[in-house]
DNA sequence: CACGAGATTCACGATTTCGTGAACATAATG
DNA sequence: CATTATGTTCACGAAATCGTGAATCTCGTG
């Protein structure tokens, strides 16, 4: 296990059979809340490389799918902003990447549904009369909702916030960039 | 159209074809988001009801689905503690009663899956090496879901807070209780 | 303790979802 | 402009999901 490059230039000095095996069960957890196994399986095979992307021949190859089935995921994640299209310079290649915020855009994009059922809950309270116990519960679930949405914001500028003060915590020293094998 | 009550009790002064449709509207929506159908016809029709709870027979009957649908979808519900399921006195029918605090109670049962999740993260960035590129985005999603998780308690809070000031903003006037028949 | 109302379980059939293979489309290169 | 590499679309078949009907179970009641 000399010196050998994978594909997106990770240095293989690790466990590929083991990534592999991590890449299925946190893939397999994401399924279970409802993901599509093949786009919850090439997000966390793109998650899991050093560069953050893949192309599409080698995701294929990776998780023994057709190309087929690599399109369809990748047109899921890309509709939901998790994964970005980009071509690979100098080939002729589409390249496949996780976005660095790629977490905080896929809870972002639920705004819109919780705003449609707000909407969707108001019309019920009006139709059950706005008074009635019914109609004062599914008010009440409306305006839960919307503060939800509106509280959501305040959070995700917390959470930038936060990730500075953890990402300046975990450089030990001003030092060289040591954590870089710069295969490259 | 004089005084009839639903079994529920609630006074029909209302456009019953029309609150069905609406139920049938907003739960199509819940479950595009991946509930299971049954479920979410279900809930929706306990929301919509004054009592907030049914027997399986005024279920299955409303919503045209067999018995066995119906207890199928209760034990969904009840498992994610959206509804509960109480004896009705006298008889010797169960009630399915949707809780008063009903989404608060959905999205914190999502901890679970958080913690899950941020764990089975962290697994992956050891395997791949905590200081790698990958094992950095591993374990920065891990701390970007273990902080959704922790801020959500506050947002809890908030909302409460929140909650209570519309409520007594809805009441006009300090007056007897008019729009609260106590959803105990 | 037998009766019966009501709830649950289970196997089956129907519907839907999903991944594949193959044809088709697109674009860069000589 | 033909060739080749790459990505996409579409119909088909497999597999999982889901709701039903019928049998089974539970428990209050006479």
């Amino acid at each position: 296990m000399a010196d050998e490059q994978a594909p997106d230039g990770t240095r293989s000095g690790r466990d590929e059979e083991a990534v592999l095996r991590f890449v299925e069960r946190f893939a397999s957890s994401l399924a279970d809340t409802g993901w599509p196994r093949m786009a919850a399986r090439v997000f966390v095979a793109l998650l899991a490389t050093d560069s953050g992307a893949l192309t599409a021949a080698e995701l294929s190859d990776e998780l023994r799918i057709s190309p087929a089935a690599v399109s369809g995921a990748v047109r899921y994640l890309t509709q939901i902003d998790l994964v970005s299209r980009e071509r690979d310079p100098g080939t002729r290649r589409d390249l496949y990447r996780v976005e660095n915020d790629a977490w905080q855009g896929a809870l972002s994009s639920r705004d819109a549904a919780l705003s449609k059922w707000a909407a969707g809950l108001l019309e019920g309270a009006d139709l059950l009369g706005p008074r009635t116990p019914a109609g004062v519960r599914l008010t009440e679930s409306a305006e839960f909702f919307e503060f939800i949405r509106r509280e959501f914001d305040t959070v995700m500028e917390r959470w930038i916030a936060h990730r500075e003060d953890l990402r300046t915590a975990a450089e030990p020293t001003p030092d060289k960039a040591d954590a870089r094998p710069s295969g490259a």
